[in-house]
DNA sequence: TGCAGTTGGTTTCAAATGTAACTATAAAGA
DNA sequence: TCTTTATAGTTACATTTGAAACCAACTGCA
């Protein structure tokens, strides 16, 4: 143990990465940081997790969703879709009744307390949005829009 | 329950988030994308978690850290990290050895078989960063290193 | 010295999450 | 119609994660 087993050839370099310029790497970190952010204004107050936020979010955009399309609109997986509805159900922010059509399906939204919630955390979401947008300038923010989306392309 | 209790005021439209368009939900989706599509590439083939190849990828670039400064240079918390080089330390990528000016303080390095897998997967990622990047002309490519330093500011 | 506070790191316990199996309904084909 | 296959959603189990408690070693200071 205490010997070198087989020194590492003179040329070989190994080229680690330089994990501060390397993009992922810092899309990660500053994704977690401005989500984090938002949970923090509205976790402790409502007791409320960011999985059920993201679900009241897409329910407050689009009435009468069903679980499922709840899935594919926040890119969550439906047993989080689950778990996070029966919770916000339980807690009377969202009400789920069946479709008539088709008795699998749930019809989804928020209540009134939901809608309350909802007012409240969505300002405060979009100021943090603002807070991050105001370090850029116009030109900036332009460019960025545009980089997202094509990143996001396919 | 049937009857509502108080009908929403006709003035108040709610103003839902509009996803889509909504910087934080952009970033993490597409974080998590080019992070998983990272880690598709190695942990299967090496039994390795995400956070297992950050601390080694960290390891990498600065030989000899303590768990603390692999913590904070990866922002992972230090349990985290903990459990990831019990596991590395165990399957013998790692190796670990007390300071000897500090008990408690441990130096960390890649062990041969450490380095031997970083030098497949890090190419790997640098590829994936890479056909990221590709979707950019070189103008986008600046702005968008502009634009991360800025948003990470302080 | 010797005590109080701090730091590096691990362990413990609870909560969050993912995978797979399962139930109920619906749709499609013979 | 009867049978198969697909879909919506939940449950069960195993794994991961996080928070807090914890232990040991170090530091500062009386």
């Amino acid at each position: 143990m205490s010997t070198p087993r087989k020194a590492t050839p003179p040329g070989i370099k190994h080229a680690p990465l330089e994990l501060e310029h390397f993009l992922p790497y810092r899309l990660s970190i500053l994704s977690n940081t401005v989500s984090q952010g938002i949970a923090d204004d509205y976790q402790q107050r409502y007791d409320l997790s960011m999985t059920e936020w993201r679900v009241m979010a897409v329910l407050a955009r689009f009435e009468g969703l069903s679980a499922r399309e709840v899935a594919d609109r926040t890119a969550m997986d439906k047993v989080a879709v689950s778990r996070a509805l029966a919770r916000l159900v339980e807690a009377g922010r969202v009400s789920r009744h069946m479709a008539d059509n088709d008795k699998r399906r749930s019809v989804l939204d928020l209540t009134e307390d939901g809608w309350a919630i909802h007012d409240v955390v969505a300002p405060m979401a979009r100021a943090r949005e603002q807070a991050l947008l105001d370090k850029l300038d116009e030109d900036e923010r332009q460019w960025l829009v545009r980089i997202l989306d094509k990143l996001q392309e396919r």
